[in-house]
RNA sequence: GCGGGCGUGGCGGAAUGGUAGACGCACCGGACUUAAAAUCCGUUGGGCUGAAAAGCCUGUGCCGGUUCAAGUCCGGCCGCCCGCACCA
């Protein structure tokens, strides 16, 4: 019998299964439904074994569901606005919507390739008109139902990118595209008002079961609420200063006041003195490098002004401008108490302000009580605090907001972290934000009836600044109000708002609505959402919030789109320096006794750790080439095995070479067994010893592996694959041929999902003239994936010493005398009479000595 | 600093509190072959006793605890990874 040969058999399944429009999905509210998404790829020309694994573990989760019976939506797209078509047309001079869809054209050929169940007729890209002219749509519902505004804010610039990020984009004070420190900028953008759902977004992470721990406890902190008081000082210039505090407890260690360098109030005072003008530009410079955010001394200036205590109008506090104080967080402004916070100890310290200890811890005296270079944040009993003595932390807190309340000085209020999503950019290459500037009537939404607003196809991407608004006529337009010349807004969406509901309009993508609310309604959410843990805030936070702003417009009757979210670890590879410490591909190594020399020559190589694939790294494997030498079953296995999907996988030559192997294994069980009765032959009743044996394993690994693919357990579904086959290649002669055909059979429809090509031609190497995509997933026989016997380990004081075979279900008294009569018990007993034994029926029996 | 996760053979990793190391990779031995590749069979945590069959000790980062029984639960350390980071 011929070897397997993939590529033969991958490019005529492919040929198959299109041809018979077997991944086609109709929508059919009558049948059970589930929808399994991959995190849509960018476009940037070639795949990746990122997106090798990515999409391999959806469409096993698809083709399963498939094959139980579900009407399974799995569908692929393109996010294809950003950066990296703007960089190209820059470079080399294309247009980057031409550069855009040629790498479309090259990665849907590569995915191909892959033999992707998918259904390709709901395609699309998000630079499509289609596509884009729905976004701008909603943007307009989203303005018009208040959730977008317009507004001067300090926000994050990118000075390389040349445009502003939101607050999700800045990782360590840096671009998360570019890498470039960002600056803070007072500048006029465009927002999405998240913040009004903050705690809708925080309480509803407890719903989402099926999401990674990880994941939500993530968000929870993004979200970062916390619940505490608000109230007014009173100021020795005649205003009234907000401050938000979580411990109002300790109002009577408060020793200083400290606002923001960006509050109004220190804005104000420095227009008359130039000394703290000067301060808050100091505080400016060293802010933007995040170097100094690290060692961050404290810094302030004593502004001259007080504050008065609001319990007590004598007792005056010194108003500080401080470093630490972010204008982003609660007021701008807070009250310090050096005892109980350790910033404000910090910086009570180096000014000479008084540390007054009001929290006692238990057991300490409050007379002696002192607090040193350590700030106490424990419970404890309230002292030195007039009416709160004694009392506890907690009805300190109440009692103080209780008071500030009745005197209409306070409220209570949740405060939070998140702030609302900047997302207008200043790049060309993005989804025009559909809004036009007027000199008489300010800022004007276009004409519904005006939409799409579609880009130019002649941009130039000389000079700096954004091409959109250098282009000789495109922002020039008549205001829909007063029909006066106005110009347009030239910045685009940031590309998240593009994913941020693209899933919904995978529902029905000819829809003339931005989503065909039918068809949302039978398929979102999203059953099975697979992504990358980068997006752990960023898309997956969007996503929620945007779905929440459909559901209000009526576009959908769901908050939450993605109903189970399994975030996959990355595809790494071992590092290869030469001696100079230059990075060395793998191609252009070679290994001989675990050491790795350049190819062909007796230089040495040092070999680095296994690191993510980058082109930096030069790590770098082309999934191409692999599928291109063992075929794409090989390189899904491979995906698929050892590993738990959550976890980084290593990829490494002898692995791929051990699956290549197995796909042969496989095939010549399939191929090279004898004598099989055709398909549909019944099974004699009563088989025994070696045939059973077949049999038993035949049912426990479709029972095992069912489960294991419903846990997303696939390495562990590959173990028992490689289990059963170990099985049918140890089962002998005596074994019948319909035994032999229905374990081969619930090996090739349990591979079907991971490696569909070989599962294909094994099948109808197996004599059937059905598709294994058109046959339903093996059920396991109860009866068999249970034996008659077990073996239960017997132990002494918790020590193995011997085992004993006995029929299941065995009464105790029965498992007790089998196991105290072995021979081995009755050695490590040494005489003495058992004092107690423990059965756990069909598990283990342990005699106490 | 705060929050979370993880530490099991040479490697990837299994193991509802109940036989630690399933399954794979690698290695080694054997068969087939003129030979090699491919394939098939077998061994493989460490140590010890034994001619063999078999058996014993030890072993899941370290120390302690709970339990008849701990990789698993609890407490305390050590190490690594990730996220957030002056959030009042």
């Amino acid at each position: 019998m011929a070897r397997y040969n993939a590529k033969e058999s991958e490019t005529r399944w492919q040929g198959e299964w299109n041809s018979r429009q077997a991944f086609l999905t109709r929508n059919d509210p009558a049948r059970p439904k589930c929808y399994v998404l991959e995190m849509f790829p960018y476009p940037s020309g070639r795949i990746h074994m990122g997106h090798v694994r990515n999409y391999t573990m959806g469409d096993v989760i698809a083709r399963f569901r498939r094959a139980q019976g579900f009407n399974v939506l799995h569908p692929m797209g393109w996010d294809a606005f950003g950066l990296p078509a703007e960089n190209a047309a820059r470079e080399k001079g294309v247009n980057p919507r031409d550069w855009t869809y040629a790498n479309i054209a090259a990665m849907r050929e590569q995915l191909k390739l892959m033999g992707l169940s998918i259904d390709w007729s709901r395609e699309f890209a998000t630079c499509d008109p289609e596509y884009y002219a729905h976004q701008q749509k909603l943007f307009l519902d989203f303005y018009k139902a208040g959730l977008v505004y317009r507004a001067e804010a300090d926000v994050n610039w990118d000075p390389v990118d040349q445009t502003v990020l939101a607050n999700e984009q800045v990782i360590d004070g840096r671009g998360w595209r570019s890498g470039a420190a960002v600056e803070r900028r007072k500048l006029s953008q465009w927002f999405f008002k998240i913040t009004a759902y903050s705690d809708d977004l925080l309480k509803a992470l407890d719903g989402l079961e099926r999401w990674p721990e990880k994941v939500r406890l993530m968000q929870k902190n993004w979200i970062g609420r916390s619940e505490g008081l608000r109230f007014k000082f009173d100021l020795s210039n005649g205003g009234g200063l907000d401050v938000f505090t979580t411990r109002p407890d300790t109002l009577f260690g408060a020793s200083f006041v400290a606002i923001s360098p960006d509050h109004p109030l220190a804005t104000e005072l420095a227009k008359g003195d130039a000394k703290l003008a000067a301060f808050i530009d100091e505080c400016h410079r060293i802010g933007t490098s995040e170097a100094a955010v690290e060692t961050a001394e404290k810094m302030g200036f004593d502004t001259g002004v007080t504050a008065a205590h609001p319990f007590d109008a004598n007792w005056k506090l010194p108003v500080y401008v401080a470093n630490f104080v972010l204008m982003g967080y609660g007021t701008g402004a807070i009250f310090g108490c050096p005892a109980h916070d350790q910033r404000d100890l910090d910086f009570a310290r180096k000014y000479g302000l008084p540390v007054l200890p009001v929290v006692i811890p238990e057991g300490a005296d409050p007379k002696t009580f002192v607090v040193g270079e350590e700030a106490y944040t424990g419970p404890g009993k309230l002292a030195n605090s007039r009416f709160l003595d004694g009392l506890d932390v907690d009805a300190a807190k109440n009692e103080v907001a209780k008071r500030l309340e009745a005197e209409g000085r306070g409220t209570r209020t949740v405060n939070y972290r998140l702030r609302d999503w900047l997302v207008s950019r200043q790049r060309p290459w993005g989804c025009p934000i559909p809004m036009i500037r007027c000199r008489t009537c300010g800022l004007q939404p276009v004409k519904e009836s005006d939409l799409p607003i579609l880009l130019p196809d002649d941009l130039q991407f000389k000079g700096s600044g954004n091409p959109l608004d250098h282009h000789p006529t495109w922002k020039h337009v008549s205001c829909p109000q007063c029909g006066g010349s106005a110009t347009r807004e030239t910045d685009t969406c940031d590309t998240f708002v593009d994913s941020s509901w693209y899933f919904a309009r995978f529902a029905d993508t000819k829809s003339q609505s931005p989503v065909n609310r039918e068809a949302a309604d039978y398929w979102l959410p999203v059953d099975q959402y697979i992504g990358g843990i980068e997006h752990a805030i960023l898309h997956l936070l969007y996503s929620r919030f945007f779905t929440r702003g459909l559901h209000r417009l009526g576009y959908t009757n769901i908050d939450e789109p993605f109903a189970g979210l399994f975030t996959q670890g990355m595809v790494c590879h071992e590092t290869y320096k030469n001696s100079n410490g230059e990075w060395v591909e793998p191609g252009e190594i070679e290994k001989r006794d675990g050491k790795a020399f350049l190819k062909n020559s007796t230089t040495p190589v040092v070999i680095g750790a296994s690191e993510k694939m980058s082109k930096s790294k030069k790590n770098v494997i082309a999934p191409e080439a692999i599928i291109d030498v063992f075929g794409a079953d090989t390189i899904r296995w491979f995906m698929l095995s050892d590993t738990p999907p959550e976890r980084d996988i290593e990829w490494t030559d002898a692995g791929a070479e051990g699956c290549w192997r197995f796909v042969q294994r496989i095939h010549r069980l399939v191929t090279e067994t004898e004598n099989l009765p055709p398909p549909g032959t019944k099974i004699a009743d009563g088989a025994e010893g070696a045939a059973l044996e077949l049999r038993r394993a035949t049912h426990r690994a479709i029972a095992a592996v069912t489960d294991d693919l419903d846990g997303l357990r696939f390495n562990r579904a590959v173990a028992q694959i490689y289990t059963l086959a170990n099985a049918i290649g140890a089962a002998d002669a005596s074994v019948p041929g319909a035994v032999r055909r229905e374990a081969l059979e619930a090996m090739v429809l349990l591979i079907g999902p991971m490696m569909p090509h070989l599962a294909e031609t094994c099948w109808e190497a197996l004599g059937h003239t059905s598709l294994i995509v058109e046959t339903p997933w093996p059920q396991a026989d109860a009866a068999l994936t249970r034996s008659d016997t077990i073996t239960i380990a017997v132990q002494v004081n918790g020590k193995r010493r011997g085992e004993i075979k006995i029929a299941r279900g065995a009464d105790n008294k029965s498992v007790e005398q089998a196991a105290l009569a072995l021979d081995a018990i009755v050695r490590a007993l040494e005489g003495k009479a058992p004092r107690r034994v423990i059965v756990v029926p069909e598990r283990i029996v342990n005699i106490v000595a």
